[in-house]
DNA sequence: AATTGGTTTAACCGTTTGGTTGAACCTGCC
DNA sequence: GGCAGGTTCAACCAAACGGTTAAACCAATT
């Protein structure tokens, strides 16, 4: 689970200050919760525990105070479980990391999460730069995930699918049941009674059908 | 694709007056474009060609005009191709018509789908009524699909698989690309070019993964 | 023609919100 | 002690926003 070559979440903010680091955490829960617009900076202060002038003396702003955050959440997504990828021997333990990690980040890190959602819904005017620099980085999940489904289809392995489509479909299904919870929850007797449980199941199946669905049949 | 024994959208709207589907429209965009705390009541005026003051004239205030327009989508969402899904003759049949109507439902109606997932990110409280008439109906394309599902594993055309975890894997690779277009987009170099091309091609894949990672092996 | 009831408009109002100011307050240093 | 730089705070401000008002308009009805 722990990347040890990789930068911790605590190394991420190496460089801001206590306050900052509060005044952070706090952005990133009322930001994810509220909407970019629906956030208040009063509700920030108050969650940071600081006066609201304080906010405007770190940064200088809302929308740079959005954009350090927004930053900040993009780089800890990178930053997430690409070497225990790298070392997955066969596809299908690859499958299983690559599940599990996703599942697992997301779970741990709803806020973040949803700030990325709603930044995209919004039109993703953030997205750009850092996803350039994700793209040439080479070294985050989902290009070694592309990167192994290749390689699985050459080896013969898996199927001859679509590497790219096939990233943007795990991917969805990892994360798509954390976006539409309150949905789920309504309409899955489980998952409203015990989401934790109702997740582990869910790594299961989702294992179980992708593994499936990529794999050749036994024999003909 | 058309279904003459649901109500069509204009039907749906039939209680309301021209100017009233005017607000309707333009509140949808703007709800979904800008997200319910960012909406502003004045855009609304502007994008429906009316006064500002008649909007208050309409729907009392801000609260019952998302209300309502909430409403009016969920609604929407129910009656889309539900009979096409019972008529399916085969499970393969019956995962096509459902993937080729959530996709093309989702393509034609973005700002429904935007004003869905932001409700569900913000708590998603006002989805509790809906779902709940949406489950008693029984004439929605979930639960059809779950009972597909169920009859499939029974008689053995597709494996022992969770009817409600495939539902949920099935609509997250229909919807989520859609969701995180931006990102997608910057990624992925076809899917810039030109989106049309990339949704069919998709449509391909998932029912290529999906059936496949369903249906039991060709033998032992 | 006068009345009625729904519709439309510009001007207005009170509150909330993002952002500023200027003074006070530390803490280390000479 | 006294200065200097960074930090904290209450009070303040202008703009934006949701919502209201009162008068005008217009098509039926009598």
């Amino acid at each position: 689970m722990a990347d040890s070559n990789l930068p911790s979440d605590a190394d991420l903010r190496a460089e801001y200050s206590e306050t900052e680091r509060q005044i952070f955490d706090a952005a990133l829960r009322v930001f994810a919760r509220k909407g970019r617009a629906g956030a208040r900076m009063q509700e920030i202060a108050d969650a940071a525990d600081i006066n609201k002038a304080m906010l405007h003396y770190y940064f200088r702003n809302k929308e740079t105070l959005y954009g350090e955050v927004f930053a900040f959440t993009m780089r800890r997504f990178m930053a997430s479980f690409g070497a225990s990828l790298k070392e997955a021997p066969t596809f299908a333990e690859t499958l299983r990391v690559f599940i599990d990690g996703y599942v697992e980040f997301v779970r741990t890190n709803q806020d973040a999460m949803r700030l990325m959602v709603n930044e995209n819904l919004a039109g993703g005017t953030h997205l750009g730069e850092h996803l350039k620099r994700l793209k040439a980085s080479g070294d985050a999940p989902p290009q070694i995930f592309v990167e192994k489904v290749e390689a699985a289809v050459a080896s013969g392995e898996i199927r001859a699918v679509d590497p790219d489509h096939t990233l943007v479909s795990v991917i969805s299904t990892c994360i798509f049941f954390f976006v539409m919870r309150p949905t789920v929850q309504t309409i899955h007797a489980e998952a409203a009674s015990d989401w934790g449980e109702f997740v582990e199941a869910r790594k299961e199946h989702l294992f179980d059908l992708l593994y499936h669905g990529l794999v050749p049949d036994a024999d003909a």
